[in-house]
DNA sequence: GTCTATACTGAGATAGAC
DNA sequence: GTCTATCTCAGTATAGAC
């Protein structure tokens, strides 16, 4: 049986998903995802540091694709721009990675536990974005505002075409871009 | 021993905080604070479904002033000027409830199970201020992006008055509300 | 790979308020 | 008597230490 890493580690992954779905995260052990991946429960807690992160790896990824989009953006881009103009450049990535990413949401945003978790990584990616956009030369409330603004629609955006995918995902981004700005217009003072 | 239920909760409370704040919050067991407070384990997870839990209870009470404020504001005034308008309403409040707030977010920001608590707390209260706009008739996109918004605003205020009182609450609000509208006014497409 | 600490759960017993 | 809060005891699973 193959044991290079990445393979463990995609086994791993494909057994939580699986097991998640047929019996709930909370009734599915560790040691049941080990078993179906064919290692032992300890190898589990080698590759994940626990049970939740199983579901998580891909972060890292869209954080480097996405600040690198920031660093690359033309002089002169609002942070707002820069930001949707990041979040389109992935586009293409995520729509290839729907038909895991769609079981992979149900899941999450049926368990609490996985809910927490993953707003945990938002906030951290958010975090990322404005040091990216720092990096840039924008002030640091204006960049960590822009950042959680623009994760904000953009998580808003990703989820409800996950939950719905009759409008496209670059429609659902272009929408919330629009909505932003038009909230402005709405304030008085 | 006196034993009704508020005050086994409030004893429950304090006793946590101390212990977290003496020893850290992984290097402190349950059945530590349950004795501290008089009682036993089991007991302590009788009040709150987990260890995490001990420490987030004044969310209810903010949700329900600030969704007052809302149900409450002028006709014809935007989502977040309704937002800014409902944060500046409990000023005063959290400024009283300063000296509890303050350990109690040093220990959060400490202690990352304890950060990604508060994040899903923040969330949640996001998702209320949402639903009290919407029941003012603002459309649920927009709806949905001002909470999102108008909390990355109100969180920051609040976080960084807690981590340097030099600046006051109000200013901190002031100021995140200005460079949310400019923000959105800096952008282009 | 083995062992241990501890978070959390469930069932049943007890004690006190009414 | 009922009802509710608490305790006791026994157990499972995660995660970390060795």
């Amino acid at each position: 049986m193959a044991r290079n890493e990445d393979d463990v580690r995609v086994r791993l992954q494909d057994a939580a998903l699986e097991l998640f779905r047929e019996c709930g995260y909370d009734r599915t052990t560790a040691a049941e995802i080990a078993a179906r991946a064919g290692v032992t429960e300890r190898t589990f807690f080698r590759y994940f540091p626990d049970k939740r992160e199983v579901l998580f790896d891909g972060e890292a990824k869209v954080r480097g694709a996405l600040t690198a989009s920031i660093a690359d953006a033309p002089d002169g881009l609002g942070p707002l721009d820069t930001l949707f103009r990041a979040f389109r450049s992935i586009q293409l990535a995520l729509e290839d990675y729907r038909p895991f990413s769609k079981p992979r949401h149900e899941v999450i945003s049926t368990t609490p536990a996985l809910a927490e978790r993953e707003l945990a990584k938002m906030a951290a990616l958010a975090d990322a974005l404005a040091a990216a956009l720092k990096a840039r030369g924008v002030a640091d409330l204006r960049a960590v505002l822009a950042a959680r603004t623009g994760m904000a629609a953009f998580v808003h955006a990703t989820t409800s075409w996950l939950d719905d995918p009759e409008l496209g995902l670059g429609e659902r981004i272009d929408l919330a871009s629009r909505e932003l700005k038009a909230l402005l217009a709405e304030s008085d003072d």
